[in-house]
DNA sequence: TGGATTTACTTAACCGTTTAAGTAAACAGT
DNA sequence: ACTGTTTACTTAAACGGTTAAGTAAATCCA
């Protein structure tokens, strides 16, 4: 069997007490002479023992887990940001639970329910569209959660977002005043704050130049099934207006299949393009493309501390029965711009 | 607080016994009467109560979680694989802990001791060259492991590979089909066993059609900084070998930076060319590169359901005191070839 | 009508830690 | 020599569940 506290403390003829402060490092503060302490650490170290963390924390109420939900782990962004995050968790002493909620509410309140009765620490949540019930509940009970790349105006929770509108308005911009006057925007049907800024950041660019989006120019993509559908938007682009002199891709996935349609349709891609969130592959295949790139690094770390500054808030307040709520954090980030046109 | 088992069982005057089986759903076969049970669900509800998990895990010795150990999340490959592997971990019962150990043994140690900390019921790790001492340490103790992606020869794990060297073998064959002469090979210095197997596919091939590897056409890239390797390992085969006439790459990573190399040079990539593990853009940055597709799917449900197994088998063995050995499971996978040259 | 069985529970120990409170011996100070 | 403090521990409860064993009342069967 696995040694355990009670297991060594009766092989030297010691208390528990006593083996668990010397194995958690208080031998000093609790007076445990040397001689036993390093009896202990010998014996201990002998046995290869690791303290048995579910019972720390069943003890102690923590942990030392967050849980990240994201809708897909397989995604680049995500996945960029989900290695900072883990990167940024365990050195500050915590582990990660992660899970895909496939943009799936219901997935999403599940898994969420799930690392409550868990017991993770603080939850990290890329949300799907509107929530339902159990981001409210997070809430309205204090469970540490900060939001990141989307989030709801209407809640009261920590979030970091990008500045989505600027950054699009900027791009906009450059393409207008790289000459376009027909540019066509791309937008997906899903993560509607998020496209919502970004679709109004290019159309206020749009507009103080007296250039409106042309109905015949914007596609929403139904992201069920985008590699169809794209293909149809830009067919009907193409066909409406054949002299499109710009694109605007509100998230690198569209961009890479409109790519690969201009590739088999025998397209020259010499039009004006922008995006937002920088793929390596884009010096390759579009090396004109001017681009916003996400701070994935920042986004990441900024969420955990966002965190952990709630999670010892959480703990402050168990101790001390103040009841001052906690300030939630919003953060917004910026993209850097990389004018490539 | 958190509503408890002794909260709800006081409320209700009844012990905590009689709520513990009525929320675990053991009501029936326990003779717990309707009315009881109805009450207490009632209660539960209405309290939005989730059974710690902590507290059971404690008592039954499993988490239901299980430990993923990846070189790298944000890796495409990778992060693939562990979307997969949390899919079917999820709908078989088990949450996912992930930890990148960036290559680096000693981190991999550090994680693989944290993850037995918290006391996650088996680990699934793609390894990093030669393990140091923990994954054997595993092995000694029957803690549940599976290894993906690469493998340790010498040691009694189990494991889910793919079959590198022949996908290599076929893809060079073509490629000689195809009137290649010069085939130049590149290869990264990691992963030892896995890109030893990829490269004696291709020799192999190559031998058997009296072609040799000219060492010149041969190039390792060291992974530290891969960037910049690759353009020297690059220039130093076209510079010998200017009429070389076929590429084999032995990882995307290496072919995606290939085409930016033979981008930036200008360099028309008229040659044949091959590479193990597809990623979509090879469609419209190299369409007519030969590729080996990755069983992504494959590997990470074989992974879970043999760890799975390995679990049940411990359980089992916890109980009946039958000390047979588990056998371990060696699980090589193939992967789909795509001629398009 | 009395013993066996079934129903509907309860008691208490246990999982492996942490930690507040207690204690006995040694030592220090006047 | 007596009190007070420090040293080096121990006792026991707690965290929140699970579960083996027990029990009292109701029901069954002959």
């Amino acid at each position: 069997m696995k040694p355990s506290l009670k297991h060594i403390a009766e092989h030297l003829g010691l208390s528990k007490t006593t083996v668990s402060w010397v194995l958690s490092g208080q031998a000093e503060q609790k007076n445990i002479s040397r001689a036993t302490a390093e009896k202990v650490l010998a014996y201990a170290a002998s046995l290869h023992y690791q303290p048995n963390m579910i019972a720390r924390s069943l003890n102690t109420g923590e942990t030392k887990t967050i849980g990240l939900i994201l809708p897909s782990i397989s995604d680049t962004f995500y996945s960029e940001v989900a290695r900072e995050i883990e990167s940024r968790a365990r050195n500050q002493g915590y582990s990660l639970m992660i899970s895909s909620s496939e943009s799936d509410i219901d997935r999403e309140d599940e898994i969420i329910r799930l690392f409550k009765a868990k017991r993770v620490d603080g939850i990290i949540l890329a949300p799907t569209k509107r929530s339902k019930v159990e981001v409210q509940r997070l809430i309205d009970e204090g469970y540490p959660l900060t939001t990141i790349d989307r989030y709801f105006p209407e809640l009261n929770a920590s979030y970091i977002i990008i500045n989505n509108r600027d950054s699009c308005y900027m791009l906009t911009k450059h393409l207008i005043n790289k000459g376009c006057k027909k540019i066509a925007l791309l937008t997906t049907n899903s993560y509607l704050t998020t496209m919502g800024q970004r679709r109004e950041g290019v159309e206020d660019a749009l507009r103080e130049s007296g250039l409106q989006l042309d109905p015949r120019l914007y596609g929403e993509v139904d992201f069920a099934g985008y590699e169809k559908n794209i293909h149809r938007v830009l067919n009907n682009i193409f066909t409406e207006v054949p002299d499109v002199d710009g694109f605007f891709f509100t998230t690198h996935i569209l961009a890479l299949e409109a790519f690969q349609y201009f590739y088999e349709k025998g397209i020259k891609p010499d039009f004006e393009m922008a995006c937002i969130h920088e793929v390596p592959i884009f010096k390759v295949l579009a090396p004109q493309i001017n681009v916003a790139r996400m701070p994935v690094g920042e986004i990441g770390r900024t969420a955990v501390n966002s965190l952990i500054e709630q999670m010892e808030d959480a703990k402050g307040k168990a101790k001390s029965r103040k009841k001052q709520p906690y300030e939630p954090k919003r953060v917004m980030l910026s993209c850097s711009l990389e004018f490539r046109s």
